[in-house]
DNA sequence: CTTTTGTTTAACTATTATGTTAATTAACAT
DNA sequence: ATGTTAATTAACATAATAGTTAAACAAAAG
C-alpha cells in the first residue's frame, strides 16, 4: 500500500480523524485528554493511536507515566502536496463550472 | 462521519487509490479499462468504485453500454483545503526541522 | 512497599469490507 | 431474434476492523 493510502486509511475513521483535529488545533495531548472526541473506552483509544502512530500521522513522546501524541507535520504536508499536485486539474473543473454557473445567474 | 473523513475513508484502500490515480493522469475511462490497476475481477473493481461514488470522490457518465467514471474535482480540493487550514503548523514545525538540520550540517 | 494514575496488551465478539464466481441487466451488432 | 460486449448485482466465504472488559505494566505518590 503505498504510504500516502495509508494516511488516508488513518484518517478515514471518524474517531481517529477527530483525534487528529483536536491534537492539530490543541496542540500535544495526553492520551487520556483524548478520550473527548467521543464515548469510547481507553482501551480503543489507546488502539486508534497506534494505528495512527503506525502510518506515520502522529507521533508519541512519553513524560513519565504519560503519553503524549501530537501530529507529524509532514503527514498533514504530505496530503497537502499529493492535492496540489493535481492543483491544474481541480482548478481548471472548478473555474469552469463557476463560469457555468455566472451564466445561468445571468439568464435570470 | 464527517465528509472528508469518508472521503479519506475512499482513498484508503489501495486498489480505489491507484483507480483514482489512473483517473487522474488519464482523465475520463470506462470501468473496464480500469481493471489494469491490478490483478482483479470486474466486479470487484465495480464495487471499488459504488464506494467512490458514494464518498462523492468520482462521478459517473453513461455512454452506451460502457461507464464512464471521472475524478470530481472537488473531492481532490477538498483535501487540499484540508491540509492548507492547517498550513501554519505544518510549515513552521517543517521550516525548525529543516534549521535544524542546517545546524548540523554546519559542524560537520 | 502499597496504592493510585495513566496507558497499553490480551482475549473475545460483532460488524464491516473485500474478493470470488455465477447470474442478471443493458445496449449494440448481426 | 440472437449473440456479443460492458458492467452491475447476488450470494457466499474469509479477512480485517473496532469495540468491550479484564489483566498487565510502569511510574508517581503516599
Amino acid at each position: 500500500m503505498s504510504n500516502l493510502s495509508s494516511t488516508f486509511a488513518a484518517l478515514g475513521d471518524a474517531t481517529r480523524f477527530a483525534i487528529v483535529e483536536k491534537l492539530l488545533q490543541e496542540g500535544e495531548l495526553p492520551a487520556g485528554e483524548l478520550r473527548t472526541v467521543g464515548q469510547i473506552s481507553a482501551p480503543a483509544i489507546s488502539r486508534h493511536l497506534k494505528v495512527l502512530r503506525k502510518a506515520g500521522v502522529v507521533e508519541q513522546r512519553i513524560d513519565a507515566q504519560r503519553r503524549l501524541y501530537s501530529v507529524r507535520p509532514e503527514a498533514v504536508q504530505a496530503i497537502g502536496s499529493w492535492s496540489m499536485s493535481y492543483r491544474e486539474f481541480w482548478q481548471k473543473s472548478l473555474d469552469r463550472l463557476e463560469m457555468a454557473l455566472n451564466q445561468e445567474m445571468r439568464k435570470k
